[in-house]
DNA sequence: CTGAAAGCGCTTACAG
DNA sequence: CTGAAAGCGCTTACAG
């Protein structure tokens, strides 16, 4: 089964490759026959012909692919919706998106000996090394969460830290206001969260200091019920009355550990987690959690990208991305 | 920030192209002197040389990519293990992965205008006018669980049934084992899930009727716990004392709704989920479930793209690739 | 209104 | 041991 060609239809059809092209792309400023028009449309269409992206690439120079680079971290719903959502956004305006999973297990420099995208989203920030790379190949980076302050359009570290500590801030203060003075805060055992943990954890830190409540508790909680078990004996004898977890997965393990422990959720404990998966409002009790608006993150994100691709100033990152659901745990 | 070529290696080293692309692919049969291959090399590594995807492709005739399509049902844990897994498989043969998320919102041909893939896997069957339109294009489609009886390479519906109702007949025969015999299935609300759904409860059938049980009962199950409550009440009053779930998320809510209404699990209701998530483990009690053993099933599936890129004969599907794992609630 | 020709960057027979 | 040249399939000035 040979693939057919632009020049398979120019045959077919008895015009020249140039007038396929001009047909097939609806290039403007050029009048061809309705006729003419007609008789390629039909051949295209009856031989099958998909035009080559690589000869369409390296002809234009540019490719209309966008690659998103996944963190090295477990994927949720959360980000699956995001990816969903940029993927809708960025078709609107020609570009495909295709998603790089494994990350961290070989370079990503292997990955643009393979395919040439025009641009590369990042989820988590790149280092120099890769950032360096991927201009030389004449990729454009684009950072996730970054230009919050409308001012770098390069990925930045420091712009990730923000948006992970408003998320801490958040739950802290929501404790916080409902009276709960001593916190802890549930860190994931999953090493590779820990730079997330520790931003969140500074946002927690920073809205106890402000509400001049005791500096919180912080500890690993595994998806375990005994070991978790074992973390909610020490909290509670310690007197905490408000926990904090990294995301809902940690919550539930709170959860499961407290009931361990023998602790009432909310009476003598609070609980709060971040996601808002399916399984927090399935909870025992009912989790209440920190939602991302995805959504509005992911038009951001795909605002962001056609910036950087047009050269444009990156445009501020809307206010309230984050918002509370309080259900029965707090 | 001009994009660097092989030319301009080529004139950097004092060489021609063509000693540059003998060196930087360590061509076989070729015989540069160490000091020619020394000055490419390092004019190369200078330069941060790296090479066009599209240009090479085209030459090539043939790109090293394989997107991977994902179904249009919402990504889980289990899914995205599964990518990383196969990822690091196809890397070895040098094969780069990529994902395509969003299916169903516009044609995949739309893909292939701006990626030119070796193979695309297919996380659900394919329809045949995208089979065809991939074939036209050059791109060979490989079906996932497809060959489980080595027979057929192409995307085959029926493969997929298969997988799937061993699913269900092993959560069945797990709960009329323990000598539980008035059933229920409780089905996803999400209509993206039907079908997979339907293939499970047809596993669940046809353990009930080998075992001379009743017919299960069948409900949807929305995440809600309100809405799950009312599905369980039912149940309860007809006397079922077995719950066979979709995946965990469904069996979550049941256990909502059975907890709502009174029932205990597992004296007066057993529940078996299916995916082995994080939360199972953490639920109240800890949610027996079917685990699919997700690195099989992805070495699997990277054994079945390569020998279909090669031409090979598929290889048998692997013997046991679902496992109970007993918990609490059943 | 349509076609002949150049050229994107690479790889690979082929010639020396 | 190394280079000149062809050609992958496309798009786009340019010529008619």
């Amino acid at each position: 089964m040979a693939v057919v060609t632009s020049a398979d239809v120019a045959r077919a059809s008895g015009v020249s490759r140039t007038t396929v092209s001009y047909v097939l792309n609806g290039t403007p400023g050029t009048t061809i026959s309705a006729a003419t028009r007609a008789r390629v449309l039909e051949a295209a269409e009856r031989l099958g012909y998909a035009p080559s992206a690589a000869a369409r690439t390296l002809r234009r120079g540019r490719s209309d692919l966008v690659v998103v680079v996944l963190p090295h971290w477990p994927i949720g719903p959360v980000v699956d919706a995001l990816l969903d959502r940029l993927t809708t956004d960025l078709a609107e305006r020609g570009l495909s998106v295709l998603v790089h999973h494994g990350r961290g297990r070989r370079p990503l420099a292997d990955l643009w000996r393979h395919v040439s995208p025009r641009a590369v989203v990042g989820l988590a920030p790149f280092d120099p090394a890769e950032l360096d790379a991927m201009r030389r190949a004449g990729i454009t980076p684009v950072g996730a969460l970054v230009g919050r302050d409308g001012r770098d359009p390069a990925p930045d570290p420091a712009a990730y830290a923000g948006a992970q500590e408003g998320i801490g801030r958040l739950q802290a203060e929501h404790l916080l206001g409902r009276g709960r003075s001593r916190l802890a805060y549930a860190a994931p055992a999953d090493e590779r969260l820990a730079g997330f943990a520790a931003q969140r954890l500074a946002g927690v830190r920073a809205a106890c200091a402000a509400a001049g409540a005791a500096h919180p508790l912080v500890a690993e909680v595994p998806p375990d019920p005994d070991a978790a078990a074992e973390v909610c004996r020490v909290w509670a004898a310690a007197g905490v009355d408000g926990v904090l977890a990294y995301n809902d997965e940690v919550a539930l393990a709170v959860l499961a550990g407290l009931r361990a422990v023998g602790a009432r959720v909310p009476e003598d404990v609070a609980v709060v987690g971040v996601d808002d998966e399916p399984a927090a409002r399935l909870a025992v009790p009912p989790l209440s959690t920190v939602q991302q608006e995805i959504e509005v993150e992911a038009d951001h994100l795909a605002a962001v990208t056609l910036a950087t691709l047009d050269g444009r100033a990156v445009p501020p990152h809307p206010p309230t991305s984050v918002r509370l659901v309080v259900r029965g745990s707090s």
